[in-house]
DNA sequence: TATAGTAGTTACCTAAAGGAAAGTGAAATT
DNA sequence: AATTTCACTTTCCTTTAGGTAACTACTATA
């Protein structure tokens, strides 16, 4: 009695997704884990396979995912020095979630493309 | 000849990519889409359901979602009238994509409290 | 008559994201 | 001696996201 009606509880689904979106935010991360990922570790190299990016937001990111444990900044003693990036082991774990997102950005864009056809 | 070390080539992944991180991004969007999905469909309760979200919040990224075709508005016409929001099939695809953010987030959240006991 | 609920809107503000362009310092190359 | 490469940094600026608070119009309820 009294009995409000109240919104559905979904807070088991919503509060680690937003713990996922926290780590993963903005249009750069991802891709760039993506890049290293298929071979990229030079800041350079990074850069070019990553249309649009500038070297700050770059630089940026990269201080951003190493924090997070992601990846690593290694520096090679050699002359010239040379610095590496390297994804850490713990970054193999976004795998599934990053299939998820190329999977449904191609679906969508199929999508898109036909409804003009 | 002259042949220079090129960064790998990785578009066909981030592109898919970047068009899935157009549609979904920002803190709210997904939290919304599971809101609904749980059986929430009047504004208040998918506001209530979802914490810390605004009324201006919700009201934009509601019109964003309509725009992308993944849920719709529905007038009901009773007295008072109601106004009703309804996942769209569509948004249907987005479940995987769901449940990897999900899956991450739970394992994230256990890597972080381990690395303190 | 007063209060509460529904579904928002409006105005104001701050912070973060991100783009553009140039610069930097060390080393290597020509 | 001049140029190029690498890995950034710095400055300046605009845009977007998002927070806070108040307000609105309508209806229902006490």
């Amino acid at each position: 009695m009294a009995q409000k009606k109240v919104h559905c509880d979904c807070l088991e689904t919503i509060k680690p997704v937003r713990d996922t979106l926290d780590v993963i935010n903005g249009k750069w991360k991802i891709p760039i884990i993506i890049s290293i990922g298929v071979g990229n570790d030079r800041f350079t190299d990074i850069q070019e396979s990553i249309p649009g990016i500038s070297p700050k937001v770059l630089a940026k990111e990269l201080k951003d995912l190493e924090q997070h444990q992601l990846l690593r900044r290694i520096i090679i003693e050699e002359y010239p020095v040379k610095i590496s990036y390297q994804l850490e082991e713990y970054a193999d774990t976004l795998t599934p979630l990053i299939y998820a997102l190329k999977d449904w950005g191609i679906n969508h864009r199929k999508k898109v493309t036909e409804s003009f056809s």
